[in-house]
DNA sequence: GAAAAAAACTACGTAAATCGTAGTTTTCAA
DNA sequence: TTGAAAACTACGATTTACGTAGTTTTTTTC
């Protein structure tokens, strides 16, 4: 990602002073981020909130990806998914 | 969804007794569930754990078909999103 | 439409988790 | 090899969900 632990956490709004630490703590799985921060985390990196709860990387794929899609290109794929 | 507060928390494992005032505390948003009970109600409802963090109705409705679509059609819909 | 049963909802002490913070260890470039 | 940046750990304080025993509201039945 080229990104630091404690970049990301900045970013995320956390206390520099902490931001390391903390990010640490998500990464390892030592803690896990309550759902403000959460919120936070997705907004920094861009992702839907969703994205971290994604049990398989083809989903992890998908939720990135759309986020990405335009209005118009999200319609169709939601047309398209109901079949 | 046809289905009581205390049904949902009795299919996901929650003791009969505190499964309906458990519930109901998640779905007054009295408190978060934590994560693996989350999953065990993501299971019980059949769809993917992130669609609780849908952030848009939109959203919801992807991840809930996506869990139902065959591996080839999940496939299918990779490529696509990726365009 | 009153009584009974079912469902929804609330309160609260306890247990458990994250919090903030101050460290230590590891990595890596000069 | 040494110094700084990054990654990681420990721990008391605080916050949260937990289990549980209720109360209130809604629905059913007579």
């Amino acid at each position: 990602m080229g990104l630091t632990q404690q970049e990301l956490g900045v970013l995320a709004g956390i206390d520099e002073d902490n931001a390391g630490a903390k990010m640490n703590q998500y990464e390892q799985g030592v803690h896990i981020p309550e759902f403000p921060r959460l919120k936070d985390l997705a907004k920094a990196l861009q992702v839907p909130t969703a994205y971290f709860y994604a049990e398989s990387d083809e989903l992890a794929e998908i939720l990135y990806a759309y986020e990405r899609l335009s209005k118009k290109n999200r319609n169709t794929l939601v047309k398209l998914i109901k079949q």
